[in-house]
DNA sequence: CACGCATATTCTGATTGAGGTATATACAAG
DNA sequence: CTTGTATATACCTCAATCAGAATATGCGTG
């Protein structure tokens, strides 16, 4: 299964939820989201075979943890749409510049709209030639 | 249908990928992607009632755009795990800092010294459910 | 009006994936 | 060895969805 189809269940996106402040064990997930025991492991199953978590064993339990690829190649692909949002919408662009140097950073505190960031291609009206 | 299984389509994110530049045709999509055109018409239909995309009519044919909507709502679901990430990271240098300490090891790139690591912000509850 | 081009819709069959229930495995403790 | 707990798997059924073919709609032009 491929990762988009993954996250497209919203039990698993739930999981990777949870699992963003800590590891958990099964029955933790299953109490927490108040979803029956085999069908946690059932997600869990899956998106451990697509990498999005790995598990290590604590006597009886299974304790998962994210794992950061998937996710982070999904982001990937929404890199391509980030620039042509900032045409539309500006306030989210300071929140693109955080993401790989964001600990170098003084927090940005203006408010100023249309800086270095480009814009869409210029589109023709009617561009067809044929 | 819901945002995160529209993208779970293939086709459908090829024909969002190719609208980032400048707005379509139908005819020019598929021809682009060389998918029959019931297909793109299809696909098409389905992003647009999903917000993804908005045509105008010119003529005969339908010109369609990207809109920013739903693709942002899915960039913020994302926005959770890139705190993550950096966390992970840190984790993983500070780790390898203790197994190697004393070591000759090839010096990393500047890295901020672990105090100073900004920690990930304590999780307020975004409702996800089912 | 009739034709042709661009796009949309409908129908069908096949596949896939989710939920539920029951059961299997693994381990810890008495 | 027996029991209880934690997790995994198997099996079944149902609903959703995709691809493909055929057909319908809308519009400009001769």
């Amino acid at each position: 299964m491929e990762s988009f189809e993954i996250i497209a269940e919203p039990s698993r996106r739930a999981i990777l939820s949870l699992l963003v402040s800590s590891q958990l064990s099964v029955g933790e997930i299953e109490r927490q989201l108040r979803m029956p025991q085999p069908a946690v492991s059932k997600h869990l199953r899956i998106l451990r075979d697509a990498g999005f978590v790995e598990a290590t064993v604590d006597a009886q339990r299974r304790l998962y943890r994210l794992k950061p690829g998937p996710l982070q190649e999904i982001d990937a692909w929404l890199q391509q749409f980030r620039r042509f949002w900032s045409a539309h919408i500006d306030a989210l662009e300071r929140h693109l510049d955080r993401m790989y140097q964001g600990r170098n950073r003084p927090a940005p505190k203006e408010r100023t709209a249309t800086k270095k960031v480009a814009r869409a291609k210029p589109q023709d009206h009617q561009g067809e030639k044929k």
